[in-house]
DNA sequence: GGCATATACGACTAAATTAGACGTATATAG
DNA sequence: CTATATACGTCTAATTTAGTCGTATATGCC
């Protein structure tokens, strides 16, 4: 679990080294690919989803490539987490229909924790929908306040 | 990325089972497996580690079983998870030894995105360890303020 | 003692998910 | 018209996760 996904480091790769440029200029994959040596057509296919949901803006043909074509501090990771693998969800029973046929949980309806998962379904999606892409990219890591959202006391990361 | 492990998910079950009882009272795996029909041997396995962390307590032989060892609201999700999962860690460079030699991750020392990586996977730590499994447990859940630790606004869950 | 019923736990197999590669089509600058 | 780039469906490999089997040990009860 938690494990990020292949897909989102490659999107926040080259989010990032676009985020550097100048206006207008282009990135190609092959580029990407040649600076931080991810594989080209598993960074290829990415950028190509973040184009087709306007994150990025490609061009196609010699000396094409992708720049960033939307404002990344209105981007939060739960958006680009869903562009690239779908709706956040902890747990199969909150990915299908709620009938009650065709369950995608064999526990479901004996299962006594359905409310608790969607307890941590809901905090996680309110989580991720307050970090925004270009705070994440910040060289500089705000170190200060964490949001105290409970009472658990602990130490250590 | 983010479903959540049915070791977490067994372990839930468990707890908030457990936590309806009178106190001393023990749970075995086999009520548990035939009242929410999760199989015997995972579930037995994750009660078993939650034993050896103190979390529950073990009582072997006939009319044996487990019941809780621990207060709840002091248990939180975070450290369930490192003692059923191991630690939290949102990437393979974050997991091993931070020395050159041996890279966890092919793309280290070129990759441009360690900073971010470590960013997200300390907020996620600070996440899970301000929710506590009781919080979680509770039937009514608290919809009340949800933290805003950043600045992005968007819509739906 | 002997039997029924529990937990304890190492090792193995199966299933599901994720990552990556191949092949081909299309666009465009020079 | 060729070199170089994106576009994209499909197929295979690798990794991770889930579950099973077999056996050992503990304990209540007759």
């Amino acid at each position: 679990m938690n494990k990020i996904n292949r897909k989102l480091e490659y999107a926040l790769i080259g989010l990032k080294h676009m985020r550097a440029k100048a206006p207008g200029e282009l990135t190609s994959v092959k580029e990407l690919t040649q600076l931080y040596g991810c594989p080209f057509d598993a960074a290829s296919r990415v950028m190509q989803v973040l184009a087709q949901n306007g994150v990025l803006i490609s061009e196609q043909g010699a000396h094409g490539g992708y720049m960033i074509g939307r404002d990344l501090t209105r981007l939060s990771f739960h958006e680009l987490s869903e562009i690239l693998l779908g709706k956040v969800a902890v747990a199969r029973c909150l990915t299908e229909s709620h009938d009650a046929s065709e369950p995608s949980c064999e526990m479901r309806g004996t299962c006594n924790i359905v409310t608790p998962v969607q307890t941590l379904n809901r905090k996680l999606n309110e989580f991720y929908k307050n970090l925004s892409i270009s705070e994440l990219l910040e060289t500089r890591a705000k170190t200060g306040a964490a949001a105290k959202v409970s009472q658990v006391a602990e130490a250590d990361v």
